[in-house]
Parts: C-alpha cells; sequence; structure tokens
DNA sequence: TCCATCTGTTCGGCGATCGACCTAAGTCAC
DNA sequence: GTGACTTAGGTCGATCGCCGAACAGATGGA
C-alpha cells in the first residue's frame, strides 16, 4: 500500500471505469492486479488488460513480473504506479522563506532546498529564485526537465485557485493578481495550482497523516493562527478562496487590541507574535514564535502558562468551528505546535468543555504528523493529484494515440 | 426555465453523457433542444435523438411540438422535464406539526396539508399519520400510489443521512436510530431520505431562491438556533450529520445560564425561547418565539429592543461563522425572522463590523424568502433530485429495457 | 504426473455511437 | 410568391469499443 494508501478522498468510482479511473484504483491501492481490477469494476478481464496495457504503454503504470502470491493459480502480476520518468514540484512560499521539493508521484521526496527569501521581495525576484532553485534540483535528481508533470504552490495569503492567482494577500506586496500559474507556464510548460499555504498543509496531513478521514481541520498557530478545511475529503475554499481564516475572530471575554482595527481577535490573543510581545513586555527575549518556543521548552514559567491560556483560546474558537463544522479529526500545526504538549491541553480542555457530546464523541484533537516540509509535500501533492487525475490521464492517452 | 433555472449546485457533466445525464441537462435548464444538447455534449444529432427518445418513451421528457423560436432555418421541438405522472413526497416533522407535500418533479405543490402532531408520540404514531395524509394527498392530486418516485424526510433533530436513522435526538424521544427509510419501503416501496429540517430548509432556499450560489448559510431562528451549510451546491452535513448545530456556540460577553450546562451559549441569549422567558419576565404576554413577534409588530419597546440584540448576538457568532466559511450569502429565517426588519440589521452590523473584508466584499446576508413549508419542499427537492439523479434514471432505463 | 485453480491473452460477435445523407420546416432576399 | 439558405431532426450503413468464450500460462496439491 503506497502512500495514499486505502484513504483516497473517497474510493474512486467504479462503474464503466476509463483508463484513468483504472489508475486511481490502483494508485488508492484498492487493487493490485489486472484480475482485482476487473472484479471490482465489473469489467470484462480482456477489457482490463487494454486499459493497463495503455497506461504501461505511456508510462503511468510498472509491472512487478516476478513474485504473485498464488492462492492455488497462475500467480498474478502486480501493477503499481510507476515513478521512473516523472516528477511534480512543490513549492513553499513563506513570509521569509522558500522552501522547493521536487518529488516523485507517489509523495516522496527526491530532492528539495530550503532557502531564506522575503516574499515581500515581489513575484518576479521570489518566483525567478523558484526558477533556479527547481532546476537545480530537477538536475540533482538527475530528471530532464520535460519529466516535471505539475507545480504546486502554497503562497502565504489568500488566493483565487482557480486563476492561481493572490487577491489582496495583506504580507505579499506587489502579488495581488499576480498570474502565478502563467509565470510556469511560460518557464515549464506545465500546470501550476497555487493555493493558500494553510490548505496544502491540511492537505498534507489529511493525505499522509489521517488517511481514512473525510472531514480534518488543520489549525497553524504560528505568527498569527489559520485553519485549512477539508471536506469530504477535498479542500474547502469557500466562495472567494478565503474560508479558514479564522484569524480575526473574536475570543469571549477579550479585549485585546488587533491590528485589524478589532478587538479580541484571536491572532491578537493567541498568535506566536502577540505571544512574543506580552513576553518582551515581562522583560524576555522574545520577538517571535520561536522565541516563544524557545522559552517554553526551557521551561520558562511565564511562556509556559502564556502558551497554555494560547491554547484554550484557539480551543474556545475551536469548540465554535467543531459544533458548527462536524470534523472527526482536528490537526493543530505550526510553530507553536513545536510545543504541543502546552498548547494542546489548553485546545482540548476548551473544545470538550464548549463542543456538543455528539460531535466530540469521536472527535480526535492532534499534533500535527508532518514536518516542516508539510507546506511543500502539500502543495506538490497539489500537483499530483492534478497529474494523475482521471481526467488528466485519459486527456493524456488519447493526444497520444490521436 | 424551471425552478432549477440557470443555477444547478454544479453544471451537469458533460463528456460522455449518459441518458441520465441527457435529463439533468434538460432539467438544468441549459439546453431547451435535441441540437442544443448535440451542441453542448458533442454527442452526434443521432445517438442525442436517441438518448431523447428513450426518455420520452419512459415519462422522463415532454416533447413540446409547437412553438419553436427559429433562427432562419426549421424550429427546433423544445424538451421540458415531463411532470405528468410522477409525483415526491416532502415530509416536515417538526416539534409539534406535521406538514406533508405533495410535488410534482419541477418541485411544485400539488397537495399539502399541516396538522398538529407532537414529535414525541414517537415514531408508529408519528409516521402512521404521515402516511394516512400522504395517501389522502395522492388522492386529492388524482394521483396513484405508484406514481409516487420517493419521499424526503425533514426531522427536528441530527440524523445519520447514510443510513436515514435519527441519532440521540434531545426532542425526539423514542426515535433514536429509528429506521425511517424502512418503514417507507414497507408502504410506498420507495426510497425515503431523511435529513434534519434545518438542511433541508437551506436546501430549499438555495435552490429555490439563489440557484446561482454555491456556498450558503441558511441561519434559523426559532425557539432553538440552527444551522444549514450549502457548500459547493451540496448540503454539508460534517462527520457524524450534526454539522450545524450552532445553538450552542458561545457569544462573547455574555454569562446566559443554557439548558445544556454552560452559559453564554447563542440559543441561551437569541432563541425565541429565551427571548419569550426574558419578556415574560418582564410582565409581558409571553411563551414562545410567535408571542415575541407578536409583541415586535405592535411595537412593544422591550421586544423590538431584544430581537434587535439578539441578531446582534446572531450576527457575533455568524461573523466568525462567515470568516470560516467564506459563503457567499447568508439567509437568516425561522420563526424571529418574520420580524427580520429588527433581527437583521442587527445580524448585519455585528457582521461587518467583524468579518474580513474579503469574506464580506461579496456577502449577502437577506431574509428567507421561502414561506412555512420550506421544509416540506426541502424535503420534497431531497427526493426530486434523488429520483432524477442521472445514476437513479439509467438504472431505470436500464430496469425497463432489460 | 495430472488435475484444479487462478491469471492473463486472443479473437470473433454485438451493440452503441458516429457521421454522411436525407427530409422537414422555417427565414430572407428579390 | 418563389427559390436560396439555414437550422432541426431522422435514417442507416460503417466503425469502434467492450464483452465473453476459448485458450495459454503458471502455480499448488493429490
Amino acid at each position: 500500500m503506497g502512500l495514499y494508501g486505502d484513504g483516497m478522498p473517497t474510493a474512486p468510482d467504479v462503474s464503466s471505469a476509463s483508463a484513468g479511473d483504472v489508475l486511481a484504483l490502483i494508485r488508492s491501492g484498492s487493487v493490485e492486479t489486472r484480475a482485482d481490477i476487473a472484479r471490482l469494476t465489473g469489467l470484462a478481464r480482456s477489457t482490463v488488460s487494454q486499459r493497463v496495457d495503455a497506461l504501461i504503454a505511456h508510462g503511468f503504470v510498472d509491472e512487478d513480473n516476478a513474485d504473485g502470491g498464488s492462492t492455488g493459480g497462475r500467480p498474478p502480476r502486480r501493477l503499481q504506479l510507476r515513478t521512473g520518468e516523472h516528477a511534480v514540484a512543490g513549492v513553499d512560499l513563506g513570509a521569509s522563506h522558500c522552501r522547493v521539493a521536487l518529488l516523485d508521484l507517489t509523495g516522496a521526496t527526491l530532492a528539495q532546498r530550503e532557502d531564506p527569501l522575503s516574499i515581500a521581495d515581489g513575484p518576479q525576484a521570489v518566483l525567478g529564485h523558484v526558477e533556479k532553485t527547481l532546476h537545480a534540483l530537477l538536475k540533482e535528481a538527475d530528471h530532464a526537465p520535460q519529466s516535471l508533470q505539475a507545480i504546486g504552490v502554497g503562497v502565504p495569503g489568500p488566493v483565487e485557485f482557480t486563476t492561481g492567482r493572490p487577491v489582496d494577500p495583506p504580507i505579499m506586496p506587489g502579488w495581488h493578481q499576480y498570474p502565478i500559474p502563467e509565470f510556469f507556464a511560460d518557464r515549464f510548460g506545465v500546470r501550476a495550482l497555487v493555493d493558500n499555504d494553510v490548505n496544502v498543509m491540511a492537505l498534507a496531513e489529511q493525505r499522509l497523516a489521517f488517511p481514512e478521514t473525510r472531514y480534518l481541520l488543520y489549525i497553524k498557530v504560528g505568527t498569527g493562527i489559520g485553519c485549512g478545511i477539508i471536506a469530504d475529503g477535498r479542500l474547502h475554499r469557500g466562495a472567494q478562496g478565503s474560508a479558514g481564516d479564522i484569524g480575526h475572530i473574536r475570543v469571549a471575554d477579550d479585549t485585546e487590541p488587533c491590528r485589524c482595527g478589532n478587538s479580541g481577535c484571536l491572532e491578537a490573543v493567541a498568535g506566536g507574535a502577540a505571544l512574543a510581545r506580552r513576553l518582551a513586555e515581562l522583560g524576555l527575549d522574545a520577538a517571535s514564535g520561536s522565541d516563544v518556543v524557545r522559552l517554553v521548552k526551557s521551561g520558562n514559567r511565564d511562556a509556559v502558562r502564556m502558551v497554555r491560556e494560547a491554547g484554550r483560546a484557539v480551543g474556545e474558537v475551536l469548540a465554535g468551528l467543531v459544533n458548527f463544522f462536524n470534523p472527526d479529526t482536528v490537526v493543530v500545526g505550526g510553530a507553536l505546535a513545536a510545543v504541543h504538549d502546552q498548547l494542546l491541553a489548553g485546545v482540548r480542555e476548551a473544545v470538550y468543555r464548549r463542543s456538543h457530546p455528539l460531535a466530540t464523541h469521536v472527535l480526535r484533537i492532534e499534533p500535527s504528523r508532518t514536518g516542516e516540509n508539510a507546506a511543500a509535500i502539500g502543495a506538490g501533492i497539489l500537483a499530483i493529484e492534478h497529474a494523475l487525475s482521471p481526467d488528466q490521464v485519459d486527456r493524456a492517452l488519447a493526444a497520444a494515440a490521436g
């Protein structure tokens, strides 16, 4: 079973399966041999072979000739996603860093690199850097540029997903309406999918760590606070693509002023920047969320208390979202999740106190299991799922045939 | 253009369209003639005719022979959903009422009836009443029982949609895990779809009043407060089917005790029952939400002020949900929406103060446009969309052919 | 060694779809 | 009016894709 094991967003459709659908079945791990496919889809074995042959001919599938696991008859030949030539890129653009990862089609990392880079330098500079880095990674992994199938990009601001353009991103001056997909189409000739960074982190978390869940919230507690939403196995982006913007939801009973002009915003109460500022006011050496983490790890009482209270504030808001959205899994990530003992205790405490029993009955609240390149991998997953979508695969086969 | 005019949840898929898909196109209003279908799907005109002929033969489609609207050539024959023999039922079970509506396949009401009936009488008594009522309505509308295609049911509590069974419904004693679909399958031989009443009201509102929107929240402010969620044109039910349960989200700065054991719950602050109780404490004659409405309409100052404040409380919570979910339309309905001038003013005030500009930029907050039988119609729509789903239609044609 | 069992391939048959051709039924220019 | 033009829809042979039966391959077990 591969990375996308049993828990594809939805079990691929089964009736009158096209070649692309067959590939989805193989990729999902629900079938391993031609005979499996015939049994599951109801297609004739001859038809299945035809589909599989086409997939093999175009390099989508590999046949593992050896080892069958016979059950008293001719041993089957195992099929699996071919990971040879193809690759995708996942790009994680942060406020002050840029991470680029080259992944094979199973999601495994072939090569990756992180550099400090200010997003405020603007699209030309930042994307130019990505372009150079990606070429370097392709060389490092010994892949031809043509092997690149698609590119996923996570950016720290709201994006109109269908066009891949940032819309009024607060911390990305110069990026408003910049056509990121066109930039990559011109350079690499492939489709680029652009999404909010928290969204792609949620995607990575669901696909890699919780493949069996279909309703997941990923809360990122870093400098600010955001939320990625997986509904029915797919990313929920909302009407304008700004869904999950929970940093300015008001926390009950708090009047902390926020840079947005309101007061009591979750971000102003529990965001890493706010905690650092308040610790600095106490005379401690803290300028950012990572300083807060350092202080907590060193056992500083004020920092521990503050993070715990931040967890409660997050939990207070989250309790409402759990009632509203009814997820089965909540994942807490971001820089502050590095001290998740303290943070999660506060979150759990508040959620279980305020949410309905029906909603919390099977609810899991867990720390993020994906590492620091979650965003890059999530962006890569976006690219993989585009490149291997049944539609896309069928188009590729039809184009090659015609 | 029919009830489901331009704004079906998603434009029906177009590639290699089956007969069911063709029907979906006709129903959505995106095509009106055979030639339209051929143009839109890319199918050969002969194939289209074959599909349409089958649909006509089985009574799904009618051909409007007259009037074409020629554009210089032979005038086309218009196609439309046949509303002749078929019908569906929509059942709205409330705490103390039962409404049954008989609808044709466009969603038009053929006959309907409402009776006072306590849901606490239990499933046998209540569903027995529905059965009798439905037979009476079929007779009234001069329809044979076999013309019934499906039944939709809205109940005032959480439901596991796939099985149609209520789960721990607080105000429905005796209904926990009761197999409602089986009851109707035994009596009428058709599929019954059971959902929460607020969900079906949201569905009715979206399909009838806001067909072009895909992300809608329907807030019902009645005795309690609940929310129906339309995401990407479909009902969002969450992991356990309890999504939208916003009555016990905490309102900032309020410590009103709630029957759930917590304090400051939205329902305890702004629910009709809570308002009535507080008005009664002021010496006014108020026992329920309808009394509150009466007092507001008669111009009672305390009642007006209280409803306005309730609107603010709803808006306070809604502001957070808008940031999180990013809908393009919010509809406020329920008994208290009868005085929506006061209620909506409070809601809008709070939402526009607390929500992000990006999320509120194109956000509409409007009173419900559907009347008091919204739930019954919404339940009926659930039934219609099941009966006319491409899968279901294809199955029906295949069964008749075989 | 031979049979049962399971996998995968080959190939003829069949049904669905296509598309060329034809008829129907209107508009428009003159 | 009349005929050219345009668009809608039907008819029918050709074609393509899928099915399924027969066959070949490859193993375990009697």
